[in-house]
DNA sequence: GGCAATAATATCGCACACGACATAAAACAA
DNA sequence: TTGTTTTATGTCGTGTGCGATATTATTGCC
């Protein structure tokens, strides 16, 4: 019946055919399934990856993190006032240029790293992908995601 | 300085070797290109998805959108009253079964379908990303896909 | 029929994302 | 030095996402 609809729609907007939605759906549930390990340990995703970002590079600016996280500080902000106010980080004016807001990793904080190690193992271990695909979904995504930032910083 | 820190960070929690983050990242780049071509359409990007669904289903319950956007109705629900406002779907209870929402196309609805036709090559144009690289992403996107969304529910 | 279990949708609260805009400090130019 | 521009961060409003829970209708079981 609405079935029928299917062949009256032009290939190139049939959900199938689109790489946007697996993206987008990979996305969400990869997110999710994060959020399950997380969660114990008072992190939200997007607080794990900036959090990611900060044991390898803290004590650094508010803009070190936006840039390596492609995340406007307008999404920032509010999620490191909350990481400070859970006592996982410090966020402080710098003396040489009050423009900048230097963030630095509390005893807390750099301690949560030791609780996260497992958690990237634990969800491959869960998943049961081929290593294989893994990587090679990692490296084209990763070679593809320039050409992305590129493509909305312009026109 | 901070950066002799990098060493000190075990490899699997270091952001250049997680999956999780440039499928994340890729994510957002794409619904933000996307968006640069559907606001002037009136549309966000999930509410594209749900009408590229609508498109071949309708009428449809909500659920059959839920299932094929693998969103809840918590959050398909504000979106599809949005479109309803819009003027793209009609919303109604079934006969058959009072618990089940029925979606319908409007007019102006199903004629959107024609001004959405070019935007994923629209898209592709931009991008400079070679056809090969996208068919690879695709199809391993979607063959990840059932097997995140499995992991999602079970457990 | 009566009544527990299930199903479809909705409400609520919280935390992103992001465009548009604001603010304040530093850099730069005339 | 003084006015302009740039830079770093922040606020505001809208729209997702999703866990937890509520509501109402149907199903299934005795």
């Amino acid at each position: 019946m609405s079935q029928a609809l299917v062949d009256t729609v032009p290939p190139q907007l049939q959900l199938e055919n689109q790489l946007c939605f697996p993206l987008y759906a990979a996305s969400r549930m990869i997110t999710r399934l994060y959020q399950d390990k997380l969660t114990p340990l008072g992190l939200t995703y997007p607080q794990y990856i900036v959090m990611m970002i900060l044991w390898e590079r803290a004590p650094c600016a508010v803009k070190v993190v936006s840039e390596h996280a492609m995340l406007n500080t307008n999404t920032l902000t509010p999620l490191l006032k909350r990481l400070e106010q859970q006592g996982f980080i410090r966020r402080s004016r710098s003396v040489d240029d009050e423009r900048v807001v230097m963030l630095h990793l509390t005893e807390l904080g750099r301690g949560l790293r030791d609780d996260c190690e497992c958690v990237p193992q634990a969800l491959l271990n869960k998943l049961a992908v081929s290593e294989n695909d893994i990587v090679q979904l990692r490296d084209l995504l990763s070679r593809l995601l320039p050409i992305l930032s590129a493509g909305v910083n312009d026109d």
